[in-house]
DNA sequence: TTTAGGG
DNA sequence: CCCTAAA
């Protein structure tokens, strides 16, 4: 049925695959309306968009300045447009855009009644277009018309992809013509929402089938919802986390100056963090070292840092680190003077940075005697009884120091007398053996804390 | 807030 | 000694 379409397409005849004809027709029309004064100069538009390679190649010529709108639209022109269009058709047109329309042919030969059968269609087609560009079209470049009309003729009967990239790549459609839309198409997608125009022309007959489901699958598809709100949640959540981490230890520091227990393990990172909390207004995130960062440069910055840095900075107390802690201009500025000195006079009081302080004998003698009376485990009632008067070792410290002691022990246990000299030196040099028997007794009476990686002796 | 455990 | 999950 089609193979005669270039030559009828050069006679200015009417044999093309789908929604070309009609568009094809609505240029010949188009004509017609222009000798009239015609009174809809969209359909000069509608009727630029035929595929056909004869009409796009004039189009595309010297008739394409003479083609754009020059008339002023008019209201109320587009409920008639469908059936001006049908009235230049023929019989033989009017079933072709039939059959392109609803997917059968009509065996109908009835002048009118292909005519009520496709003008619905025609209408929602433009109806569709009613609200946006078409209405406008004596206001659009030809550019636009084509393209808004394209990719609307092809969203309309196209539904089925089958359809489109049928009447794209069928070999009605010439290279020429090919190229020439891929020009158009270029255009467009530089700079409209309009890419799908693109999207289909850019391929080559080949991939058209592909791209051209991809791109309506493309476009047919958002992201679910859920999807959307999961991004923004993990989004949110992590600021959110960052953030309350340093409103919960901010809220923390004033409570320790009131109760005058001086933590000073945390007291440096609630210094720290708490100057930071403006800054997370501002969108910057935090790092180790308490100075705002952008959220830019934060990959660079965590990069450059490693663990081992941030410890020591975290270790290092100077006063010079005071300073630097509280030199970001923005961070202090916004931290009201009350706070400042008030943490600053905490800090003063106490040591600032908890050093590592290694235990004493006295120390370990009192560990040792608060697991004897307290248990294993229960650290704080041990703070409370023994430790009350050593601000610096909290339970987390004596709970760490017992299990170092315990690993200490167990190990001297193994390898008493085979490596002496290397076992863990840092552990067990300070401590005498008595000690570690007196450990062993307890972590056998107190059987609760098992060292990770020891095996029983 | 305390405890346990990994690092 | 730090950090964090879990209770």
């Amino acid at each position: 049925m089609f193979q005669g379409t270039d030559n009828a397409v050069c006679h200015g005849r009417i044999s093309l695959p789908t929604c070309q004809e009609y568009l094809w027709e609505a240029k010949h029309s188009d004509k017609v309306f222009k000798s009239e004064g015609g009174p809809d100069s969209c359909l000069q538009n509608a009727g630029l968009e035929s595929h056909s390679p004869g009409v796009y190649k004039e189009y595309c010529g010297a008739e394409m300045s003479d083609l754009s709108c020059e008339s002023t639209p008019r209201l109320g022109y587009k409920d008639n447009r469908s059936s001006l269009l049908l009235d230049h058709m023929s019989v033989q047109e009017r079933q072709l855009v039939f059959r392109n329309m609803f997917r059968y042919e009509t065996p109908v030969i009835d002048k009118q009644w292909p005519k009520h059968s496709i003008s619905p269609g025609l209408q929602n087609f433009f109806g569709l277009e009613s609200g946006s560009n078409l209405a406008e079209c004596g206001l659009m470049t030809t550019k636009n018309e084509v393209k808004t009309v394209l990719s609307s003729s092809i969203e309309f009967f196209g539904k089925d992809t089958g359809t489109i990239k049928g009447s794209l790549s069928d070999e009605g459609m010439s290279r020429d013509l090919q190229v020439k839309w891929k020009k158009l198409a270029d255009l467009e997608s530089l700079k409209t929402s309009n890419s799908r125009v693109s999207e289909i022309e850019l391929c080559s007959s080949d991939e058209r089938d592909k791209a051209g489901a991809f791109a309506m699958q493309k476009r047919s598809r958002r992201p679910p919802r859920r999807y959307i709100e999961e991004l923004a949640e993990s989004k949110s959540k992590f600021y959110s986390r960052k953030c309350g981490v340093a409103c919960k230890r901010s809220k923390n520091s004033f409570l320790h100056v009131r109760s005058d227990k001086n933590n000073r393990q945390k007291e440096t990172q609630e210094e720290t963090l708490l100057c930071q909390d403006k800054s997370y207004e501002v969108g910057c995130i935090q790092v180790p070292f308490g100075l705002p960062v952008e959220a830019g440069q934060l990959e660079e910055h965590n990069s450059s840092l490693n663990s081992e840095d941030c410890k020591d900075h975290r270790l290092l107390r100077s006063s010079e680190k005071l300073e630097i802690e509280y030199s970001p201009a923005k961070s202090r500025e916004e931290i009201s003077d009350d706070e400042c000195v008030l943490r600053r006079s905490t800090q003063k009081d106490s040591k600032q940075i908890k050093h590592y302080t290694s235990w004493t004998s006295s120390e370990v003698m009192k560990l040792i005697e608060g697991v004897s009376q307290c248990g294993v485990g229960r650290w704080s009632a041990m703070k409370r009884l023994l430790f009350s008067s050593c601000s610096h070792r909290t339970a987390v410290d004596i709970k760490d120091k017992w299990r170092n002691l315990l690993k200490a022990s167990c190990t001297q246990l193994q390898k008493e007398r085979k490596i002496k000299r290397d076992i863990s030196k840092q552990a067990s040099d300070h401590v005498p053996e008595s000690v570690l028997q007196r450990v062993r007794e307890l972590a056998v009476i107190y059987p609760t804390l098992r060292i990770a990686r020891t095996t029983d002796s």
